[in-house]
DNA sequence: TCGAAACCATACGGTTCCGTATGGTCGTAC
DNA sequence: GTACGACCATACGGAACCGTATGGTTTCGA
């Protein structure tokens, strides 16, 4: 038995070929051949190639919003330090992440379900944003509208660089960081 | 003779194709019965499929430089007027232009022919945003960085509306251009 | 050791699509 | 009125893919 597949190693390629392709590239025998095994083994993980997608997406949303969030409560206590932590992390190129973020994005375009799942991961994380800002000293409302004006400007961040141009600066991101605690 | 399709229609019709279903969307067949037509009208107007591709990037490149910039030199003398005038243009909700800037990028992040459009198409905007920055009194470092990030803002703008969420609102955008003036 | 379940290969029918080949139908120029 | 080019329909071969049906192999508990 040379070659055998977990349901999570699916999901694995599943993402790699998101990626390359797009959701319409999350195709099943293209699938199992780039895993080395033939299409007897997705239909028996999963009912079919929609329970895919809806597993990718759930797998997405769960490490979408705790992660980040956990990591950087538990590495800073001031607010502000919060904050900066927070941009140096998700700024932080990471291809893989980006490549998965955007092409996520793009699939939400075109899929009621998708976006819904972005929908949900987008609020808990400008609603940490808001958090820190509000800890910071700002009223609830300038909080939000910073918070959101700071989530789209990241969003910006990971398609700039997947169509190609460079990443941020150290330099642009601090001075990103000053603007949005100006008062 | 019911039906005649102009080569313009193709594309036209192949845009709307991309926003619903990405590049591998664009699909001869579906296209000519959406377009009343069969395939044979097709391949009188274009070689091959990615012919029609090419001709949808030319097109856009055309049209996202050139007619923006030109509107907004025209319609205000002022470079901060400008900036705000622009930025109004620019991130005004448009479903249309949303959802087109939102599909070449994704599939400029798998092809590489359409992420050198992008980023000619990126650079001239970024040059111009500077350039207004610099006539407002900006040394030239720092009018480079935040055209940059003025310009990531408004990408995440377009993706997070095509992702489903509101638009920013006109207090949100006027703290978008203050911010971007601060000294 | 026996049987059930987990896991996968193989073969198959059906669909969608690309690109080509061929021929038909207009308008227009001469 | 005919010759020609622009434009399109139809038919076809070939490829990629989905989902099902079926049967083989491995694992593991009773």
């Amino acid at each position: 038995m040379a070659q055998r597949r977990t349901k999570s190693e699916w999901v694995d390629g599943a993402f790699a070929a998101l990626c390359a392709a797009g959701i319409d590239g999350v195709r099943v025998e293209p699938l199992a051949r780039s895993l080395g095994v033939t299409k007897g083994s997705f239909y028996h993980h999963f009912d079919n190639r929609r329970a895919l997608h809806l597993e990718m997406l759930s797998e997405w949303e769960r490490l979408g919003t705790s992660m980040i969030i956990d990591v950087v409560d538990d590495a800073a206590d001031d607010p502000e330090a919060r904050l900066r932590l927070l941009m140096v992390n998700t700024y932080g190129a990471d291809d893989v992440a980006d490549a998965i973020e955007a092409a996520i994005r793009a699939w939400a375009a075109g899929d009621e379900v998708a976006s819904e799942a972005v929908r949900r991961v987008d609020d808990r994380r400008v609603g940490y944003v808001a958090k820190l800002l509000s800890e910071a000293g700002m009223t609830p409302a300038q909080s939000t509208r910073r918070a959101r004006l700071m989530y789209r400007h990241l969003i910006g961040e990971f398609i700039w660089r997947t169509s190609g141009g460079p990443a941020s600066t150290r330099r642009e991101l601090n001075e990103m960081a000053d603007l949005l605690l100006v008062r």
